[in-house]
DNA sequence: GCTCTGGCTCAAGGTTTGGTCAAGATGCGA
DNA sequence: TCGCATCTTGACCAAACCTTGAGCCAGAGC
């Protein structure tokens, strides 16, 4: 899965720069110049690291931050001209996961982004608080217990693990998995989705019927 | 994520100042004033930096960069009254990452400080504990025993070092040693793993089927 | 209780993937 | 220039995995 990187600054010149580093480390990258428009994205699109600048029109980022905090559990690395302002930052309850003085080199920006895309999810811990999924090292444990899982049967569970409760469609699950030329049957997630559970155990990945499945919420 | 330091000296005046100084960066600090609290902390709290003295009651700061080495790749910023130590610090085959001759300012040992945790972590110690990986030397060690390893076999082991346990893609690995430009087959990748796996003998590097490959935890 | 739809189980090809090996290409140092 | 180490490519093989289809089971509505 490409990771998806949202930009925030209001300086379209930053933008662009940086929106070029990143696309030629392959990310997906979107870029929005304000506030609100973040917390938006965030809400929809459901990026992998939030780069935010600290001054920004409208709602400044330490409350995009709060309000981005309230229900995602994205990474968040704050951009900030001012260095007394880090401290800020650091000390935030809520707080972001890594931070950049301006000016800052591009690469630097960059090395820090892999660093975070790198560190095991922070609230990624799933399910009943039994099952933990690990997107970086592409493991799964249960009840403490390793499990190996193969590369389609990892994909899944970490597709619903993203947002546990919530119901993805095998068409949706076919799209993210397999990519969206594959041609063939929902019936293919199904096979897939019982190896699964064969493996974690019954009591995670639930069925519902005539839509799809879903992670239980512990 | 808060960086962490350990700062180790007998000397109590310079222990409460500098870490005023690195409090004030918004760092979290611990200190110890003798050379076995020092690597037991370590171990233990796996620090991000280590600032320590040459000069300690018992065992003295070589000895303790040492044993730090044989377990953990953080950084070490040793401190020495005498300018002829100064060599050996910097010739020393487990080294330390950067040096300071007191009397220094306080200012410039934070400067250095923040200059360490700048820079690309090492993985200098990675796997079963059994493997260390120093990059700045280009070597490789296994259970003691220097390995001789070709260019491109040093960096694919470096980059998997860097965070082991961590998947890497072959692409990634590709674009990270051969450049962004290079054309070529993934499978490239799986022949010089291969022969790095002859040198430094199986158990280390771990194939994610369908994904990439990753360095074994310990 | 019956039927129908959607989901589950199971097993058998068929495909993909990664490991191995070897030969040719390349580049570097003597 | 020659020789050696290293890199690259391609072919082959075994194992793991994916995919498909058929039959069975469970839940919802009547």
């Amino acid at each position: 899965m490409t990771p998806r990187i949202l930009l925030v600054d209001d300086e379209t010149p930053i933008l662009d720069l940086v929106r070029g580093y990143l696309e030629r480390e392959g990310y997906a990258v979107w870029t929005v110049d304000d506030g609100l428009a973040a917390v938006e994205h965030v809400r929809d699109e459901r990026p992998d690291v939030v780069v935010l600048d600290v001054m920004l029109p409208g709602i400044d980022g330490f409350e995009v931050l709060r309000q981005i905090r309230t229900f995602s559990d994205a990474y968040v690395l704050m951009l900030t001209a001012r260095s007394d302002e880090v401290d800020r930052i650091v000390g935030l309850s809520v707080g972001a996961d890594d931070y950049l003085v301006k000016p800052f080199s591009p690469r630097e920006l960059v090395a820090r982004v892999k660093a975070l895309l790198r560190r095991p999810r922070n609230g990624r811990v799933a399910a009943t608080g039994e099952l933990a999924v690990d997107p970086a090292r592409r493991t799964a444990t249960v009840r403490g217990a390793a499990v190996t899982l193969t590369a389609t049967e990892f994909d899944i569970l970490a597709i619903l693990a993203r947002d546990p409760g919530v119901v993805v469609t095998r068409a949706d699950l076919l799209h993210a998995v397999w990519g969206p030329t594959f041609v063939g049957d929902d019936h293919l997630v199904d096979v897939h989705v019982a190896n699964l559970r064969g493996k974690i155990g019954d009591g995670f990945v639930e069925t519902v019927r005539g839509v799809g499945y879903k992670l239980a919420d512990g």
